[in-house]
DNA sequence: AAGGATACCTGAATGC
DNA sequence: TGCATTCAGGTATCCT
């Protein structure tokens, strides 16, 4: 559910507010969550922050850098110590941020895993209740050698173009809502923004790709491109456990079109939203409007 | 090789 | 009521 939208989302929150910052300790307290080793990033001083796909890469200037996936119900969270009562946008001390639906906690809490000290006064905290997410430590150059930064297909805004897209959906022998979702033939769309695409473009999920017209390939670029890019506009999809990198939820989840609608209207026609698995995923439709 | 099924994990929702 | 089961989902891995 972290997709695109949400995960650029922490990343300009990250770009705004880590750069710059010297990492001086880090605290883990769930192992497995971290691969490498943290004593190649403490002295360094963030650089930048990039994403590629649902993917996220803070670089270092000492050569290393930290590439993380959220997955499910992972959360990167900044924090500085505001000194003199000072009015900033920066989450304070005592103030509770979502961690799961409608839990909300202090920072530290049991879903954090890792703590990222910084200087200045500042933290970066990386909870996940569900444990699902990555954290590891290389080198500049070794960012490629990592199987998920490697496979990682064209993606939405960057280098997938219409007729690239076009290319890869006739090509595909699979359902078309399970190729939305396939990182290594397009990145950054997952359940929410395919399902939402899907009804945009009012295409049925369960059609195979390679049966699509060019028209309706055309229209389903344009689709997901829109919902993707509204997802952006509204901060991310908070209904389980997304917050922006300073803890603030996002508001697409407010506007969803068919993703976890089931029963409910569809808001073109009025038939009932269904609810069908593909792939192994909910999928979420409706049954008069989806051709 | 591509595509499908399963594991990972835990809180919420559901079942009886 | 309360305990057990099911469900959710993005990869990673195994299997065909």
């Amino acid at each position: 559910m972290p997709e695109l939208p949400e995960v650029e989302t922490i990343r300009l929150g990250l770009e705004k507010h880590l750069v710059g910052h010297k990492i001086t300790d880090v605290e883990i307290k769930l192992r497995k969550i971290v691969q490498g080793d943290e004593k190649n990033i403490i002295g360094g001083k963030v650089t930048g922050v990039r994403r590629f796909g649902k993917g996220l890469v803070i670089d270092l200037d000492n050569g290393y850098l930290l590439a993380i996936h959220i997955k499910l119900t992972g959360q990167l969270i900044y924090r500085k110590v505001s000194k003199g009562g000072k009015v900033s946008e920066v989450p304070k001390e005592e103030e509770k941020i979502k961690v799961i639906r409608g839990t909300y906690e202090v920072l530290p809490n049991k879903w954090t895993h890792v703590i990222f000290h910084l200087d200045k006064d500042a933290s970066l905290y990386y909870n996940d209740f569900r444990q699902f997410g990555w954290i590891k430590i290389v080198k500049q150059e070794e960012l490629q050698k990592l199987v998920f930064f490697k496979e990682l297909g064209p993606e939405f805004f960057k280098d997938l173009t219409s007729e690239k897209f076009r290319d890869i959906v006739k090509k595909s022998k699979t359902v078309i809502k399970p190729l939305l979702m396939d990182q290594k033939k397009i990145s950054g769309v997952g359940n929410i923004y395919a399902n939402d695409g899907l009804f945009d473009a009012k295409i049925d999920p369960k059609r195979k790709a390679n049966i699509l017209s060019d028209k309706e390939i055309e229209n389903l670029f344009t689709s997901v491109e829109k919902v993707l890019k509204l997802g952006l506009k509204l901060g991310g999809a908070s209904e389980l456990s997304f917050v922006n990198a300073l803890g603030g939820e996002g508001k697409y989840q407010e506007h969803f079109l068919v993703y976890g609608q089931e029963g409910k209207p569809c808001p073109r026609d009025g038939s009932i939203i269904q609810k069908i698995a593909l792939g192994g995923r909910g999928t979420y439709f409706c049954p008069t409007c989806q051709k």
